[in-house]
DNA sequence: GTAATTTGACAATCGTGGTTGTCAATTTAA
DNA sequence: TTAAATTGACAACCACGATTGTCAAATTAC
């Protein structure tokens, strides 16, 4: 019932066109939708991006934007998750193989990784920082789930500062919303470093990251 | 040249209505405005917001909205104003004639303020840190100036610290983006203790502010 | 070479919301 | 009481951008 001759699904899969395949032109379409996405969305914002302007950005025309998403919001979307697998893929890859003991290192190391991102594409910051809270319910759950994912990260190195204060008798402190300061702090710090024109190295900023 | 008969300036000056003058009638109803465009704009957003909606959250007509302000925007501006504005006389209030020297304590009454705000209106704490950063350029400016205040405030309490760091060797320290990233721990523990629904005291939050 | 596919440019349609305008009902001043 | 000012409800108009549709040029498969 389902299968096809050969030439239909030769058919299905399309023709090629300068040399590419069908999906891979595609993809590559899709591509440079997102990374338009990436640059206008960042820069001038997602409230103030047109459809037409983002199909400009990208050298593409209309009808190839709804061949790979429906509306304005699907493609910020992808641009956001574009941008965590990014940046998760490069954590991962500078963390690997490295000792679970040396948790100084290893922070000094995310932090960098973290810095470096935001250096390189100040659009992408953005978007991963401020546009998201304000598309849609959906995304700003998104990405507080994403900060969480650190914030747990973080909770366990703070864990033990905890234990050592409530000796002290302080009462009432909470794990998770120290964490959640950590993370704030090197956000802000990325902030207004970026403010500045990002001058300072990159070496210095983690520094004071993790002074705090 | 432009002197008035006596009943000239009474006409400028319009007729009560109600009970009230001219000018108050007026002054109720922009009052009434920003007062519905902080419930608005900090629970659906300000680019969800439509002018109509606003008005009818404030029970009064289109005719109103724009005797008062131009656009949406310009209601925007005002909503962010009369925020900043309370929260500063609040802060100046409790904060006045307190001893200079005794930092720890004022930065405790501080945050107290700033927490029980958070507390009371979610939604003028997202308008406050959210929305102002999507609305335009002006308004973005507008808000790091102003949380640039509440840096320069923490600068002077961090410096003893950094002082000390430095001559254990630590190169590159700088208090402003330390005091940036202490102003982003508030941040961020805030908002994740909204998200928890505000459930633990008061106290116990600025508490685990404090050891930050 | 020829027909089919793919692409690019852009017109056409449509819905939404901002802004202005109209008119009747209410309230005031005299 | 009566004319003027004020208010409230809502229609009318307009601009903008999302989405769909059309057509000709470029490219491919055979």
């Amino acid at each position: 019932m389902n299968a096809k001759a050969p030439e239909q699904i030769a058919k299905a899969a399309g023709r090629r066109y300068r040399g590419v395949s069908n999906e891979t032109r595609k993809a590559e379409r899709r591509l440079k939708l997102i990374e338009a996405g990436i640059k206008v969305f960042g820069s001038t914002g997602y409230h103030a991006a047109t459809v037409k302007g983002l199909c400009q950005e990208a050298g593409l025309t209309e009808r190839y934007f709804y061949e790979s998403f429906s509306n304005a919001e699907a493609l910020f979307t992808a641009c956001y998750l574009h941008i965590t697998d990014t940046l998760r893929e490069k954590l991962q890859k500078v963390l690997l193989g490295m000792e679970d003991d040396n948790l100084e290192q290893a922070t000094r190391t995310g932090l960098t990784v973290f810095f470096s991102q935001f250096k390189e594409s100040p659009q992408a910051a953005r978007i991963l920082l401020v546009e998201v809270l304000t598309v849609n319910r959906h995304l700003e759950e998104l990405s507080l789930k994403t900060l969480y994912s650190f914030v747990e990260m973080l909770e366990t190195l703070a864990k033990p500062l905890i234990e050592q204060r409530k000796d002290g008798a302080v009462k009432g402190l909470d794990s998770t919303l120290l964490a959640s300061g950590l993370v704030g702090s090197v956000l802000y710090m990325a902030a207004r470093w970026s403010m500045d024109g990002c001058r300072k190295p990159v070496e210095d900023v983690v520094e004071n990251a993790m002074l705090i």
